[in-house]
RNA sequence: GGGAGUGUAGCUCAGUCGGUAGAGCAACGGCCUUUUAAGCCGUAGGUCCUGGGUUCGAGUCCCAGCACUCUCACCA
């Protein structure tokens, strides 16, 4: 690129006419344009029976049709897309430079607004500012850019060149601002905790490693912000909550990214029924402001997200879509081989799991909250006091993706240092470390609380019909392209 | 990491049986003062992802590599 003779010749065409409009002396670059109206306000504001008023607008040039004499902008701002009409009548001294303007510029246009013939409102400026050159050839108008892994690398072609995509973002940001004034309605606090951690705790996955120079110390990535979440409840904060990032170093897919966006909160006091109220509360809400239809596409489904969603045990469903009593261990581990899951070195509650996942969680396309799981499956949870095997934990499914996760969290320290023991054992290789200052946290005392985690990318697929994860990520991790 | 698919002009895509590379849009030149993916006439534009191989001859067939997509594995 920045080699001459890297050049495009379309580069070298625009580069050329960058440097007439220097010759002109006008700044390519433009700098301060004040108080541009919005495309949907000047819209708004045209009135059919004032042909008077007039209108200022700034944006970029997307479709661009030259009359000869007369020109006219398809211009695209925030908010969506104004004609601009050129006229060389109107504008006979800034004609010369009228004629430069291309596909991809950035302009100001202000002057009278009315209506063509043909019904389009337009501004007929009467005078033009260049704000930015654009010195690369834009896509193509009508296919837009389609080109998966360029969209992908190259998204700020993207968001101007496929409206939908900017649409989606858009609600991606409208929905988080929802959530958070939800909770902050609720009287939760919001917190941000490390993202850089000595111990990566908080949930089974692999971390990223970083180094810190100065102390000379490894440190990990956070996989979950739980463990200091938690101190916090110890701390006091008794409604506390964070959105942020969390980062694991495990394969790619259509559901997973590396780093994603997760909700996690804490209430005091609570457990997990309130949590589950607390969850089909908020994504319900979110449905009724973002989706026109509480039926939605989402990739081949067709997802039914109205209410009440249904609540079934890990048992119930095992039974319903694998077959099995999950008391009758022989049953599963015969299931087991069926499915061609080698279970002869597992555990009975890890081939229960292997067996649940692969028969229940493709049936899982309305929202499905699976509750109390196997104990074991759960470190971090209080056990049921009716039937300890069991722990207060659900999960909610939604089109065959893990939405949400939450429990009535552990607070005894004694119980929550055997579970840290016992997850450990076998795994001497993983990164996987005790958090002991989370068990002296635990020993002043942690109120009884529930526990939530939504992944945020994974809930804005659904709501908005995203079939892929990196849909919903503005910078999607990808490798680097080659030269 | 395994399997399948894709990679051709700036962009979106064709390219038959192996025989000198095609279209639309964009660009460039010309005409045009009410267009809506404006229209009409003309011009130019290619490392057919990369590197090998087979062949008289490869965009096309074979091998290897790279990138992306899907899928499986991994994944509380």
């Amino acid at each position: 690129m920045t080699n001459a003779e890297d050049i495009s010749r379309f580069e070298q065409q625009r580069q050329e006419k960058l440097e007439r409009i220097k010759e002109f002396g006008i700044d390519p670059y433009g700098g301060r344009y004040e108080e541009p109206e919005s495309a949907v306000d000047v819209k708004n504001k045209f009135r059919e029976d004032d042909q008077s008023l007039r209108a200022k607008s700034a944006g970029r040039i997307v479709l661009l049709r030259d009359i000869g004499k007369l020109i006219f902008l398809t211009l695209r701002d925030r908010s969506g897309t104004i004609q601009i009409g050129l006229s060389k009548k109107l504008l006979a001294e800034q004609w010369d430079i009228v004629k430069l303007l291309e596909l991809g510029d950035i302009i100001g246009a202000s002057g009278q607004l009315g209506k063509t013939k043909t019904g389009e409102i337009t501004i007929w400026a009467d005078d033009i500012t260049l704000l930015s050159k654009c010195l690369l050839q834009p896509p193509e108008k009508f296919h837009g850019l389609a080109d998966v892994d360029q969209r992908y690398r190259q998204r700020y072609v993207d968001l101007w060149a496929n409206p939908d995509v900017m649409e989606r973002f858009k609600i991606r940001s409208a929905i988080v601002t929802t959530i958070r004034e939800f909770l902050t309605s609720e009287g939760f606090f919001e917190v941000e905790t490390p993202m850089m951690q000595t111990v990566a705790g908080g949930a089974a996955a692999k971390p990223f490693i970083t180094h810190h120079n100065t102390l000379d110390m490894d440190l990990f990535l956070r996989i979950a912000p739980e463990l200091f979440l938690k101190r916090l409840l110890v701390g006091g904060m008794e409604k506390v909550f964070e959105i942020n990032r969390n980062f694991r170093n495990e394969g790619l897919s259509r559901q997973h990214n590396p780093e994603f966006t997760m909700l996690e909160l804490y209430q005091a006091y609570a457990d997990y029924n309130v949590m589950m109220d607390l969850t089909e509360g908020l994504i319900s809400l979110l449905v009724e402001k973002f989706c026109p239809d509480p039926k939605v596409q989402f990739a081949d489904l067709t997802i039914d997200l109205s209410r009440p969603w249904r609540r079934a045990s890990y048992a119930e469903l095992l039974k319903e879509f694998g077959g099995c009593d999950i008391d009758d261990i022989k049953s599963i581990r015969k299931k087991a081989r069926e499915l061609e899951i080698n279970e002869s070195n597992m555990d009975d509650v890890i081939v229960t799991g292997e067996v649940f996942e692969a028969t229940v969680e493709d049936n899982l396309i309305d929202p499905t909250f699976v509750i109390d799981y196997p104990a074991p499956l759960c470190p971090l949870t209080k056990r049921k006091k009716d039937n300890p095997r069991y722990a207060e934990r659900f999960e909610l499914f939604i089109g065959k993706m893990e939405l949400a996760n939450a429990y009535t969290e552990l607070n005894d320290p004694a119980v929550q240092e055997e579970n840290f023991r016992l997850q450990l054992r076998g795994q001497e290789e993983s990164m996987a470390t005790m958090d002991k200052d989370f068990i002296t946290a635990l020993k002043y005392g942690m109120p009884s609380a529930g526990g939530l985690g939504i992944g945020i990318d994974r809930l804005v697929m659904v709501l908005t019909g995203a079939a892929s994860i990196r849909d919903v990520i503005l910078f999607p991790l990808l490798r680097p392209a080659r030269d």
